[in-house]
DNA sequence: ATTTCTTGTTTAATCGATTGACTAGATCAT
DNA sequence: ATGATCTAGTCAATCGATTAAACAAGAAAT
């Protein structure tokens, strides 16, 4: 036998003062004198009063319920967002109302169609792997100057949605990687991981095949492959058990952090480091990066400026979209070292 | 200009009937004929209808949201439990609103407010270090019989909460990690990580204490710690700095894998392997633990079968509190040899 | 003394959907 | 012909809050 909840008319009732009053009061209207303010307050607690947000969003046409919906939690890089996201969103006093799409587009427009069921007050998107303007029609039908709600993406660009974006600036990252191993005299490189699914892999590929191209070296190797620790490994093991001609690449740039944790695992298991062997660059720099042994040496994301950007813009809900690009940075560890093969 | 949103009554007026007839349609109720239904189904679409489930929460007085409260996301550990939560849940058919406690009591009590604000059907809850009955007054006023929304308590038992509980049996899993070292000829063990705050880190310390009282041997040597990889790399430099008199442990069981990665990664800085010089064993395992080199001896944690339990049983929302404890399993890896020194 | 302001509170409409009670009209039974 | 039953809807109350507008009563202004 549940109880019914205590509404606003029971607190009323039991002052003795109307519905409005009291909801008055309990917002500190001026409008209601100090003392009904007290005598309604106290008695909200005693009651066990709980407020029904439900309630007044719907009168309100307002929510403090803000969509998070991630492409896929597996990925720890994905958990360091969701974590600064969430602290963002709490620090603007907004409730986190989470999906993960799993990598799946049906999921995703589902997570979607129920964030405005729910009537979120915004939208922060992480969209899945191919995902296109046409998988966002839910949430912005054709012809509508603007979607249903104030939506942010991030970390992955989409073309043609005039959507905010708030990105790595992945091209960049991609350079920055290439270019540290040749400033460590590597000739011949491979690129370990994602394709061109998403434009965080194509971005990087591409500023490190520029890089190659701008130093008059041989083009990237490709390796293309999931993001997962296990492709990481089985690439490494794959490198070293190739004969060592001048054609084995002595450096490996990993598309995510991820990837470049499995090579190292894979590097020593064949009985050598890779600063040795095979020298790895990964790029994110997830927390446990630097904790490894040996230590990562990695481009690191603004994961945190990226969460913060995005939660701000989305709840300043500004009509112009635009594509804020942050600046990645070298962080120089362990697993990168001089060419042996010179 | 935001257009306002199509509601229920723009479609109904589209069609021509009353906005009761058009909700009964679109949920497909009998008593409405198959044209009509077929009319409001179609004009729905075309008008870009969106289904408000706050307002039908408020006069249903239900909502299919559930919070899930984490004590912290920055363990993997907790954000794998998420995973399956929320798998689960969606399998249910119900919404993840997410809090994340940060270890922290006060935004735990904050959160579960909010929960309560936003009509949740049900809460589960990871509680943070050091909850106590009183800490969730606000979900359980005293003197009720049950709390003010059907709860579960995943993975940190509380005592004197009578509320459905489910967790790993955390000293049987003491027990076999010691067990194992034990097995392996190891008689001077030091146990790394958690102290009296959890009951997790509780019942593994009384489990391996217990276990290696029983084999007759030296109490466990202490060395508590915050549950992260630098507190285990520290551990793994400190006891390598040893002397090695007999009474340097020659075996480690960490608190939690996460403590383990930084042991092990302490130790291979340090020149040697695990099995070599320190055998670690952790708990939990992780995704990681077996894709890291050497790959991490750990027993494991049914996270997804607690999840799945947790989720199942609130919403079966039983009357009866029960505590299930599942059982956990010996992963045995590399990260355990024999003991040396004897 | 009458009007005008204030102040504090009440009235009633409203947000968008759901639902029990009711009804108009057709069909069937006696 | 009268009543019973059924079908396909409509009506109106309701969920729990918010809020514009109305109002009563005392204070201040004219």
């Amino acid at each position: 036998m549940t109880t019914r909840r205590v509404t606003l008319r029971d607190v009323a009732l039991d002052v003795g003062v109307t519905v409005a009053t009291a909801s008055m009061a309990l917002r500190a209207n001026p409008r209601i004198s100090q003392q009904t303010t007290a005598r309604v307050q106290e008695a909200a607690l005693r009651l066990g009063y709980i407020y029904n947000r439900a309630a007044a969003n719907l009168r309100q046409t307002s929510s403090s319920l803000v969509a998070v919906c991630l492409s896929d939690l597996s990925n720890p890089v994905f958990n360091e967002f969701l974590i600064h996201i969430e602290e963002e969103l709490r620090a603007q006093d907004r409730l986190v109302f989470l999906g993960i799409a799993r990598e799946d587009l049906a999921l995703q427009h589902q997570f979607l169609q129920t964030a405005l069921e729910q009537g979120a007050s915004g939208l922060l998107l992480l969209p899945v792997r191919g995902t296109t303007r046409t998988d966002l029609t839910v949430i912005w039908p054709e012809g509508r100057s603007r979607p249903l709600l104030p939506t942010a993406l991030i970390s992955r660009a989409l073309e043609d949605v005039p959507v905010s974006q708030f990105l790595n600036d992945d091209f960049v990252a991609g350079q920055m990687a290439a270019q540290c191993l040749i400033d460590h005299g590597h000739k011949r490189i491979i690129w370990v991981g994602g394709g061109q699914e998403t434009s965080t892999a194509r971005n990087r590929q591409a500023g490190a095949t520029m890089a190659m191209a701008k130093a008059g070296l041989p083009s990237l190797e490709l390796m293309h492959g999931p993001t997962l620790r296990q492709f990481g490994r089985h690439a490494a093991e794959h490198i070293l058990g190739r004969p060592a001609t001048p054609e084995r690449p002595t450096a490996a740039i990993c598309f995510s952090d991820l990837i470049a944790f499995g090579m190292v695992s894979g590097i020593l298991q064949s009985g050598t480091t890779p600063a040795e062997s095979l020298s790895v660059i990964g790029c994110d720099d997830m927390e446990e990066a630097g904790l490894l042994y040996p230590a990562l040496t990695t481009i690191a994301v603004d994961k945190a400026g990226i969460g913060q950007l995005a939660v701000q813009s989305l709840l300043r809900s500004e009509h112009q979209a635009k594509k804020v690009l942050l600046p990645p940075q070298l962080v120089l560890r362990a697993t990168v070292g001089p060419c042996k093969g010179a």
